[in-house]
DNA sequence: CTCAGATCCTGTGCGC
DNA sequence: TGCGCACAGGATCTGA
């Protein structure tokens, strides 16, 4: 389900029902995500005190007392604040039980996600140690896009959705900020000119800002931590618009497959070279 | 080293 | 209405 936007909405939405509280217990239903949640996930976390929750790149992290719990959305997952007597559905894998009543409920149809728990400095773990920097953070600036796409053969579309140049742009944030910048989303990384660099990096942490400012609401199905179905509020541009007119030129939308994924374009509005 | 493609899994929505 | 197929928001691994 996340993109970026939606992963920072859905941490600020359960941060201050989990900020200060103690675990009570965990349940897990189904251990079988991306990497298998520690069989003795309970005992690792029971009795230990969230005493603050952050973000890095599309991960969750709840610091404990003592150690961390890792959470990865995925494609499909999602998390809750549910009464702790709430029956579960199909999906919802996992329950954090706090002693307040309430249980923070991890649900993922598709299971790509994670729930694991870190013992160290997270940063240093494998899942996160060689993540590229936060797109809204200072680090992330034209000049360094600019470098980090010299000599490179791939496409920009695929080298801004790689986590090593920079974390959190997904398949609907690529494409929606190559659309606005007027650039191919197959041309050669190696071929964007500084000022191409500059106008994307500016235009990825633009859209990126005011997707979080609307309340993460890219998707469809997006739902908010108390389950409220998120309206589609974000206005996408190409996104998902395969044969519909460019709102810019009213030539027809086109999609083309890069490296897997599906990648809309305006072809009057974006030419390629 | 680079890069394209396959892969994990289930649900949804479309065309027939 | 039912069925089969294409496709879906991510990230990692394999192998050419």
């Amino acid at each position: 389900m996340p993109e970026l936007p939606e992963v920072e909405t859905t941490k600020q939405g359960i941060k201050p029902h989990l900020e200060g509280q103690i675990i009570n217990a965990i349940i897990v239903r189904n251990p079988k995500l991306r990497l298998p949640v520690p069989f003795n996930m309970d005992k690792l976390c029971s009795g230990k005190k969230i005493t603050a929750i952050s973000r890095r790149a599309k991960y969750i992290l709840l610091h404990l007392s003592q150690g961390y719990v890792l959470i990865h959305l995925g494609m499909s997952g999602h998390l809750r604040i549910v009464p702790s007597n709430t029956e579960p559905t199909k999906h919802d894998h996992i329950d954090l039980i706090l002693t307040n009543g309430l249980s923070l409920r991890y649900c993922d149809p598709r299971r790509f996600g994670l729930f694991v728990y870190i013992n160290d400095n997270p940063h240093q773990h494998s899942l996160l140690a060689h993540l590229g920097p936060e797109p809204l953070s200072k680090d992330f600036t034209s000049d360094y896009l600019y470098r980090k796409t010299r000599n490179k053969n791939i496409s920009i579309k695929s080298l801004i959705m790689n986590n090593q140049v920079v974390v959190g742009v997904g398949n609907i944030y690529a494409t929606e900020s190559l659309f606005l910048v007027g650039i191919h989303p197959q041309t050669p990384a190696k071929k964007l000119t500084e000022r191409a660099c500059n106008s994307l990096t500016i235009q990825i942490k633009q859209i990126l800002k005011s997707a979080i400012d609307a309340g993460g609401t890219t998707l469809r199905d997006f739902y908010t931590f108390d389950g409220k179905p998120g309206y589609f509020s974000v206005a996408l541009k190409v996104y998902g618009r395969k044969k519909q007119p460019c709102f810019q030129c009213n030539e027809l939308i086109e999609t083309i497959v890069i490296a897997g994924r599906h990648s809309a374009f305006c072809p009057q509005c974006q030419p390629y070279e």
